[in-house]
DNA sequence: GCCGTTTTCGGCCCGACTGTTTTCAGTCG
């Protein structure tokens, strides 16, 4: 079930698709695109904002007529306008836009000149050249197109911040080191880089002197990985990488720009975004009589600024914006006025309280965890294994969570003075939100963390209720990934956040970013409209083996994105401090 | 269509690569 929020997202984005194809002026185009990214961003529940005009066009971005159109949608369930552009044009004909290359300009002369209505038609007129007879279309064009239907259908959507990461770093890696050229600095910037929770490609960025170019881009398009070259130059090369069979992240993209060193910081700006950032200091520089573009920020003809972004946001007038800020919200002018958060960094994170071991579903002892928190440096470790009502997950019964107990204990007084390790569980939230322990056993935990792990279809109503019951139960500390979703699997719950998180305010208890990459649950919003709510944010990696401990920058990385500092996240307390704030919680 | 520490009307980012273009349009980042 998509929410309000994503079906109205999706009408506005259609309703921009069909505008461009029919030739509306572009700038309206972007309005509506805008409105769609709005609404996708939101943190609250737009049915619960209601039909509220004065509400709806404080949010950026929305005016009088899409509020009018939204309000439409909610009371009606049906957008007229929508409806009526929709008709405009064949039902297929927006699907042609999928197609890399193809845009909103050939889609029109496809349908008019082509009759062609659909992505099937297309591939059918495609098999010979006819199509080329039409105006602006020649035979090299079809064939670009042809290639680029071989990996439309195969590649659909975003992958997982967890998947293209490891790819990003191996290609940095050899960019760094090719052999003969004169590379200065190599480094992901993109979606990648602003810590978004799926990534659409993997943009890589490479400092190297002017002449080099041409040799680099050579080199990175034989790189093993590299499958279809989509399009290739001295300062920018964009390939797709092979289909590896069984692999998620098979048929990326990946983008290259090359550029000298002096320009390396404009261009790290410009290729780390978002766009929307982009656009609005460009406009800045603009409004300044100045020029920002990757190559530098210009007076005339003279660059006074670009080797590195410092640089350039203060000649800018402004102060540095971390990269998982720069979505156009409101750094730039938190940034004009000194006022950004001061983000917390994974060096702040002191301890994982919310871990698995063989007691249940995990894949290490509790003491090798408890090695691996060490090598981490932490002072605090909590073993937080599966409750009862989890037998997919070996949950333990009252009986082995008592014998756990003890074996935990045991662990801790032997590595005394190497860590603190807490006996905790991660307690299931049952369907009714009620707890899967008794109080009786769960005050003899030293941590309690709540999670949903069944009932995720439940509608928005049922898992409010549920989880706010949770959040009051006495003996909770931190609320895991309060949705259950999974990226790309599972959506998970949708309860009215903002009514939970005053209810963990009032309570004084903490939210989980699970900095898993199949979860990061709470999302970046969620998490902004929790610390705007007031409540403690917890960062935990749900380790269940080895390499998960990894996976905490993800979970930091979406921390910062909504705005958190050391002061907001348990994690980041001292070991007397979070044995003073766990206390806290346990009334 | 949206928006306003110079504006309620008139702007709205800027550049690389490709193909069919004899001077630039389309697409994409
Ligand atoms: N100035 C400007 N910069 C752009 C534009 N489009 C993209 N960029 C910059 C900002 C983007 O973050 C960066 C990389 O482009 P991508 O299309 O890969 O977007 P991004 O990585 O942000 O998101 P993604 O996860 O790949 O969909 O290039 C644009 O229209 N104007
Ligand atoms: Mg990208
Ligand atoms: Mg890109
Ligand atoms: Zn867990």
């Amino acid at each position: 079930m998509a929410t309000t929020n994503a079906q109205l997202a999706a009408l506005f984005a259609r309703m921009a698709d069909v505008m461009q194809i029919i030739g509306v002026d572009g700038f309206r185009v972007n309005a509506y695109r805008k409105v769609s990214r709005v609404l996708e961003d939101l943190s609250e529940d737009i049915a619960k904002i209601g039909p509220d005009m004065k509400r709806l066009t404080e949010i950026d971005g929305i005016g009088k007529g899409s509020a009018e159109r939204i309000i439409e949608f909610l009371k009606t369930g049906r957008m007229k306008d929508h409806d009526d552009l929709v008709s405009q044009i064949p039902p297929g004909l927006p699907a042609l836009l999928d197609i890399s290359g193809l845009g909103p300009k050939t889609a029109a002369l496809l349908w008019k000149e082509g009759g062609i209505e659909s992505v099937e038609q297309l591939k059918e007129k495609l098999k010979d050249d006819s199509l080329a007879a039409l105006p602006g279309l020649g035979e090299k064009k079809l064939e670009s197109l042809r290639k680029s239907l071989t990996f439309t259908q195969s590649t659909g959507g975003r992958v997982r911040i967890g998947q293209a990461m490891p790819v990003a770093r191996w290609f940095v890696e050899k960019l760094r080191t090719i052999p003969g050229h004169k590379v200065k600095e190599v480094a992901f910037a993109g979606s990648l880089r602003r810590g978004r929770e799926t990534i659409g490609d993997i943009d890589l960025l490479v400092a190297a002197p002017e002449a080099d170019g041409g040799a680099i881009s050579d080199y990175f398009v034989k790189l093993e990985p590299v499958g279809q070259v989509i399009v290739k130059g001295p300062t920018k090369t964009s390939v797709r990488t092979k289909s590896a069979s069984g692999d998620e992240a098979e048929g990326m993209q990946v983008d290259v720009r090359i550029v000298p060193l002096e320009c390396y910081g404009a261009a790290l700006m410009y290729f780390t975004g978002s766009k929307e950032h982009n656009v609005s200091l460009r406009q800045r520089a603009i409004d300044r009589g100045l020029k920002l573009s990757e190559w530098g920020l210009f007076k005339g003809e003279q660059r006074i600024a670009g080797r590195t972004e410092e640089e350039v946001y203060r000649a800018l007038g402004l102060d540095f914006i971390p990269p998982e800020l720069r979505e156009d919200r409101d750094e730039i002018a938190q940034a004009e006025r000194h006022t950004l958060p001061d983000l917390l960094n994974i060096e702040d994170i002191h301890a994982e309280l919310h871990a698995h071991t063989t007691a249940s579903d995990g894949r290490w002892s509790i003491r090798e965890l408890a090695e691996a928190a060490v090598a981490r440096g932490f002072h605090t470790l909590a073993v937080t294994d599966h409750s009862k009502s989890q037998p997919i997950a070996n949950g333990l019964t009252v009986e082995r969570l008592e014998q756990h107990i003890k074996d935990v204990h045991e662990v801790a007084a032997s590595m005394k003075g190497k860590i603190r390790i807490l006996a905790g569980s991660e307690v299931d939230i049952l369907a009714d939100g009620t707890l899967d322990y008794p109080n009786s056993v769960l005050r003899e935990l030293d941590l309690v963390v709540a999670s949903p792990h069944a009932a995720l279809s439940q509608d928005p109503e049922k898992a409010t209720k549920r989880l706010l019951r949770a959040i009051n139960n006495p003996s909770v500390t931190i609320i895991g990934h309060a949705t259950g979703r999974l990226i790309n699997r599972r959506e998970g719950l949708h309860p009215e956040m903002k009514a939970l998180f005053a209810a963990a305010a009032e309570r004084g208890i903490a939210f989980e970013i699970n900095a898993n990459s199949y979860r990061l649950d709470l999302r970046d919003a969620h998490a902004r409209a929790a610390l705007e709510a007031g409540v403690k944010l917890a960062i935990n990696t749900d380790a269940h083996g080895p390499p998960d401990l990894n996976e905490l920058i993800y979970g930091v990385m979406t921390a910062r994105r909504a705005g958190a500092t050391k002061h907001n996240v348990i994690n980041c307390l001292s070991r007397d401090a979070l044995t003073k704030w766990i206390a806290s919680t346990r009334a």
